[in-house]
RNA sequence: GGAGGGGUUCCCGAGCGGUCAAAGGGAGCAGACUGUAAAUCUGCCGGCGGAGCCUACGGAGGUUCGAACCCUCCCCCCUCCA
């Protein structure tokens, strides 16, 4: 079996450790439990969690035993760290609740089978901490002067840091000290942005316990254009199909810009390196077929072999996409053939029989869609002719749309731009 | 607690009594060019079925024919001092 820590190196996933020498020889010889945290801020994780989370599933490949920490105690805190400001403190019910949604999401990556991997939520043991104790216990370790000297501090130290963010650091060391000693995990990873926390933790387990813990972090990631993985102009990517559609999901990964398409495949699927290599000398149409391979394989991960086979058909039947050429990506199950015109995965609204036979103006109908945000705005993308009935321009935004622009089927096509689409569906009645 | 400086449209940032839905930049959208990429150029960029109305310049009042701009009180942030 290989070596994760190679795994992690080969694919891009490495940014600093500890020790370079003892935690690939500490990977390498058997298997290792290992934690992650995520924040429970909101009901589901984003694409910008992806990384942690492929970590966590590479781990597991290789026999370690990877654990995710929800930080429902934490949470309650907020981490300060690369953050401008003071974020909005979530409740003790909001906290709750987003930690059992992000426990559900979480076990669809990993087999939490008995042995195999572990999901706590640090609520169990920080809401019962004693003040006074963990200030003698744990606090008396933690030399301030060295604390603001951290990267992730001097940000905050300009604009403002209140002591409650100010402890967020010994809270984080004190959970893999608790993890250290409860369940003997010697390792924890993270974005590179926790750096500084983790540190801490593995300096407080070798002055409480006399122990050596290690860590390993990210990189963090941003796209060639430098924006924030996961963030794009219409929100955020979550992974949860019912925020953000496989269909959403799999155009979010195929609009990859082209310098981050061998990156994204190492990082985001589970193709062999050799393939991935190989996206690297691809240009043109072909280069357009590993982004389109690159969004299969994230959809199937995230959501699922069929979800990932409906966005594809949507997308190739929009978009009139090449079928992936044979010798491409053997390893990866996106069909090889033409699609049809299965619109299924486009998003749909419906509209009544009625109104469309006297005829709805374009520009409401690209309001209503979803399309356009405002009345205004669907004005204004027709009168600049970046809307589309069917593929044909629509030059005036009073155009009448109606029975006659549906097909055998009862659907309209609406396009924006070049990216966008929505269909109308005719309801009968 | 004291002194000073700030809070402007998605972000940064001008504006300091009318001509301000608010300069400029970034982001974004559309068009051209392309490969659903990037770069470049062009147009757009609060809402409302249009020259009118509504909502906006931290919050609440006030002065004015008229306020983002002046006054009062309040909230928040930063810097220096304690």
């Amino acid at each position: 079996m290989k070596n994760v820590y190679d795994v992690f190196l080969e694919r891009g996933f490495l940014e600093q450790v500890t020790d370079e020498g003892q935690v690939r020889e500490l990977l390498g010889s058997g298997p290792v439990t290992g934690y992650i945290g995520f924040d429970p801020t909101a009901t589901s994780l984003h694409v910008g969690s992806l990384v942690p989370i492929m970590a966590l599933v590479h781990l597991q490949r290789c026999g370690h035993r990877p654990i995710a920490l929800v930080g429902g105690g934490t949470g309650l805190i907020g981490d300060p760290s690369g953050k401008t400001e003071m974020r909005r403190v979530l409740t003790r019910e909001e906290i709750d609740s987003n930690a059992g949604c992000l426990r559900t999401q979480l076990s669809h990556y990993l087999d939490f089978g008995e042995g195999k991997a572990l999901l706590v939520n640090n609520t169990d043991w920080l809401t019962e901490l004693n003040y006074i104790a963990f200030l003698r216990d744990i606090g008396r370790h933690f030399s301030v002067n060295k604390m603001l000297t951290a990267e992730s501090y001097r940000l905050r130290l300009e604009k403002g840091l209140s002591f409650i963010e100010f402890n967020y650091m010994l809270l984080q060391a004190y959970d893999f000290l608790y993890l250290f000693k409860n369940l003997g995990c010697e390792m924890q990873f993270g974005g590179n942005d926790q750096w500084g926390n983790m540190l801490a933790g593995v300096d407080l387990i070798r002055r409480v316990e006399g122990r050596q813990a290690h860590s390993l972090t990210f990189p963090l990631m941003t796209t060639a254009q430098g924006h924030k993985m996961g963030k794009t102009e219409k929100g955020t990517v979550w992974l949860d199909g019912t925020l953000t559609s496989p269909y959403e999901y799999f155009q979010y990964w195929i609009n990859a810009d082209d310098a981050d398409v061998a990156r994204f495949l190492a990082l985001f699927t589970f193709l062999p390196m050799e393939e991935v290599r190989q996206a690297e000398t691809l240009s043109g149409a072909q280069l357009n077929m590993a982004k389109a391979v690159l969004a299969f394989e994230a959809t199937r991960i995230t959501h699922s072999p069929e979800e990932a086979v409906a966005a594809w058909n949507g997308s190739a039947a929009a978009f009139h996409l090449k079928p992936v050429d044979q010798e491409l990506f053997p390893s990866s199950e996106i069909p090889r053939t033409v699609p049809g015109e299965d619109l299924a995965a486009i998003p749909t609204i419906g509209k009544d029989r009625a109104a469309l036979e006297t005829g709805v103006s374009a520009f409401d109908l690209f309001h209503e869609s979803g399309l356009c945000a405002s009345k205004g705005e669907a004005k204004r993308v027709l009168s600049q002719g970046g809307g589309y009935v069917n593929d044909r321009p629509v030059r005036s935004p009073e155009e009448k749309i109606g029975l006659g622009d549906a097909n055998e089927r009862g659907e309209i096509r609406l396009r924006k731009g070049k990216k966008s689409y929505a269909v109308i569906r005719i309801l009968s009645s």
